[in-house]
DNA sequence: GTCTATACTAGGATAGAC
DNA sequence: GTCTATCCTAGTATAGAC
């Protein structure tokens, strides 16, 4: 992907995290862009539906490189752990930015954009259980936590919207870390 | 509130919190209740908006009943905390069904009804709070874990609807438990 | 690769009969 | 209190010039 074309997806990315699917028009991506809606069938022949998949990918993309990376780079567990948390932490502008993913899996329900996000939450957990495992943690246990962690991201980013502040975020954050340090 | 009208609320409820403020037409709630436009606007003048706003305030009335009564009935902080998680569990179908209100935060961004939906997940980490201060756990504290608590059954929801089983949900709030009873 | 112009459909809302 | 019919706007999408 170009780089300009990349940096267009990432607008329209901040629309859809923002909105969801069907709180954002092709008027919206196109003041947002800059481009006519001529211009952004250019680039997404298929449409409304071709720029959220593409937004997706370029979300797992982000992913991959930003936070399932780090959680194998490490040289011990807290560290990876602390990385990811890094990530997210910047990802999700501290707690005042909502997950793309999360956004996605509720107002496209049961469609295919609902389906990939649902399919990238998974493999978040499962990448979290990984690293556990790697120490030692035993599978269950493991997989378990990763969720967990995954929810507590989740349902941080929630409530710091509720509160319309960081703090929730962050304090989820540190729970987390707890869950996934915790001998 | 009628009988009668409380159903219709209950119905549109229903697809407000699986697809969004934005997801859902006017068609769908005509198609939903079996009532034609022109009768939805009789119930609800002021419209999609008044349909929403209503269905938020029935919300709000439910916590009430539901969840905050449940917080302050028990005779031990133990008892309360299970009343609350039970109601909880019922509310969200075992972890099946999304929470409108996270819904609404997340939809109409910036909206009336975004603001509200704010305040009463404010009011609900509230409540938590009150239930562990009269147990004579310090003001910050109980706070904190209140926002947890909240989290973790948004974040909840979230994780189940993507792995599409109750099982996370069933975990974060076991996970909630144990922080809410901690010493 | 971007624009103007234009279809066409769906969505929100209203009028007025019954 | 519900219906049919209608209006109007916003939304998605396409055609074709530059």
């Amino acid at each position: 992907m170009s780089n300009q074309k990349a940096e267009i997806v990432d607008v329209i990315a901040n629309l859809f995290r923002r909105r969801g699917y069907d709180g954002v028009s092709l008027g919206d991506i196109s003041a947002a862009t800059g481009l006519g809606k001529s211009s952004l069938y250019h680039h997404f022949p298929g449409g409304k539906e071709e720029m959220a998949s593409t937004v997706v990918e370029q979300a797992a993309s982000n992913m991959q490189a930003f936070v399932f990376t780090p959680l194998m780079a490490g040289d011990s567990l807290e560290s990876r752990i602390d990385g990811m948390i890094s990530s997210v932490t910047g990802i999700y502008g501290g707690g005042d930015d909502p997950c793309l993913l999360a956004s996605l899996l509720s107002s496209d329900e049961n469609g295919p954009l609902a389906e990939r996000a649902g399919e990238l939450i998974r493999l978040w957990a499962d990448r979290i259980a990984n690293a556990l495992r790697a120490e030692g943690i035993e599978r269950k246990e493991a997989r378990r936590r990763g969720i967990l962690a995954v929810a507590l991201i989740q349902g941080g980013l929630i409530t710091s919207k509720a509160f319309d502040s960081g703090e929730p975020f962050k304090e989820a954050m540190a729970t987390a870390r707890t869950v996934l340090l915790a001998r």
